[in-house]
DNA sequence: TATGAATGAGTGTTCATTCAT
DNA sequence: TATGAATGAACACTCATTCAT
């Protein structure tokens, strides 16, 4: 029941386009629902998504066999590009302080407005498990910096700069349309309790229990 | 099938007959559709609601003419309960920081477990405007004793508060089941950026537009 | 299953009264029931019934195992009131054929506001069999003095009439509201057709078949 | 479960695949629909018409979007394709009131037993309001025809031929399968009384209120 | 006996997924 | 392979009738 790969090596000509055309539908099925779970959530029908890719239920059933492994899909690529751009902003940034609050204004300048990605950040904290460990290793690579430039509070960890960044989504995300920029006093306001300047320790989170769901980064310092 | 009879059985058989009953069966609806909406949401079969509570369908429907008329009823039962609770707490606390503090504590640790809440968090900041109203009462007051006190930072509103607290109920939603007590962690830290050692002005946020749903406290500098 | 006699000869005061209340409990029913049924047809919900009542379900229900016995029990009292009514207004009109006028007249300006009843005689004819009994002696009474006077068609059954008086209530029903009046031209039209004048046999009705609904006169003439 | 294949078999595997296949079940729901609005109203379980037509519940409401939706299409359809047969017949009679007279004839003869047609008579007077324009019309050429033969009365409306018809087939609709064949006496009755003949004027029907709903022609002397 | 709360099968409708073409 | 029609289990809600008090 996995995307159909089963290579019947016949009709190489014909063969070639079926692959070009398939890759289209891909990309515009990955398109439209891009749009769609942004605007809408992960709640839409799927038929929605269907009639803006301009494809067929049935072809949007073979790529993806099912709606949930589309949005994963989606949300991936959304999550990974995301990243990357905030990566090389990141590097292109000589201040570490400023490339960490940079990191958090452009993720809740452009991510929080995605509805379905908020919703995966409050469901499982990243769209998958390897998401979340791609942003943990970049985000622990900004808390790095900075710690090292004795700019961030001492014991913060890479997962409470990833949960500060969730929780901040979501709060654009409730309060944006009503309360445009109020976030950014909420941001301020968190990034100040994470100077070095704040000495006070912080608390000791409690175990890690059995099953655990690819929420990010565990514990490091 | 009949109206779980596990409590007090001490009560005489009831003066005013039909009524007890009515109350007993409304009761158990309320209770079992808490523990059900807190537990699944707000999507829940309203039949499961019915199923748990013992009774059957239109009785649920004689005392809640809609799904959302007894949502609305638990959320806000459950709300105002919070809040009175965390009102008494706050008065027999002499130290405003205290205060404050613990507010925060005892909402993160009551209120974030119940998703179908935490969902009305992430809708339209509480459920309901009284609710909402309420609440930034007590917000205001907490705010205004710390400020007077010197605590807390100049210029946080009442809204900088409230968002702080659901946007930590919805983190600690998404992570005191893998990650319990991290969200102690963030909590510290926002409160620390809250302090009156933080001297930089907050950001302004912009004009509000027309329609707002209610999402709290507007501004009250 | 019928309205409870089974006369339990204990506390013979106590007995009397509620035997009062009973009957003014029955007649409150009815009352409600009459003008619910006539406002809003046969469909209505009991419970709004019980409501106009000031009665409770299990009081209606006591007093009228179903709903459709109590539709039947206030139909035919409405029924039989307009009956004796008519009856009497016929009995004083001199001329017959005013008399088989007037009693249409009078039919569909009072009965045929009644959506109930208008409802019972596209269904079964009349409220019941008795009813329409009733009604045909009543009729065969007015046709055979205009008959006898030589004023009524040849060949004119009560049947016919019987027809065409729930006809033209239906067409009152229909029409009174957006079209008042317009039915007058209708009743105008048939009764022309009912004149002696019209001398054209008209055509037999086919036999009756075997399981026949309380419909009325079958055949007379 | 499959939609029901007692018929043609004899057409090639189809070349617009689907298509056919889709207007076969779109008849499907259509005829039985057809069928058990006719025989039990229009308030018969959507699931009995599903069953009927061999189709799911989805498939049902791909092709009609609501209950009502497929009630008026059945009743459009039906409507017209006895209209226009009505028609057709009146073209080819020469004789006007001959014409006039089939015309009800076979109005009767076919209509009447549809429940649900005779349902919507009552209700709003047609299936809709291009039915009751398109019956208003053709009934005005019949109408019209008689009266410049010198065979109608004077002063008979379309309307109120429109409303004998309409209450004939309830009459129809009541007492047809009690006693057959007698509706035809009192079509007789009725046409007797528009006969030219008749020359006492007609009374006025008031005025005609406000919010009117499409009951059919309002008024051409 | 009167009350009105309780019952639960039934209603119209939706939507993720499958499958014939 | 692409299509979009078909599926049917859910869903929120109603209402004639019963039954505990």
């Amino acid at each position: 029941m996995t995307s159909a790969d089963q290579s019947t090596p016949t009709q190489p000509p014909a063969k070639r386009a079926r692959r070009a055309d398939a890759e289209r539908n891909r990309a515009a099925i990955i398109e439209a629902a891009g749009v769609v779970f942004a605007e809408r959530g992960g709640t839409v029908d799927v038929r929605e998504i269907a009639r803006r890719s301009g494809v067929g239920m049935g072809t949007l059933y073979r790529h993806f066999p099912t709606k949930d492994d589309l949005l994963a899909t989606v949300l991936e690529r959304e999550f990974t590009c995301w990243l990357t751009t905030a990566h090389q902003a990141a590097e292109a940034t000589e201040d570490p302080w400023e490339a960490l609050t940079g990191f958090f204004e452009q993720t809740l300048t452009h991510q929080a407005r995605n509805r379905a990605m908020v919703e995966s950040y409050a469901a499982t904290g990243a769209p998958s498990r390897a998401c979340a460990q791609y942003r943990d290793a970049f985000i622990d690579e900004l808390r790095t910096r900075c710690l090292n430039a004795g700019l961030l509070r001492a014991g913060v960890t890479t997962a409470d700069l990833v949960l500060l960044s969730t929780s901040l989504s979501q709060i654009v995300q409730a309060t944006d349309d009503s309360h445009p920029g109020q976030w950014r006093r909420l941001l301020r306001i968190s990034l100040d309790g994470l100077r070095a300047r704040n000495t006070e320790p912080l608390p000791e989170s409690g175990p890690e229990p059995e099953s655990v769901r690819h929420v990010g980064a565990s514990a490091n310092d």
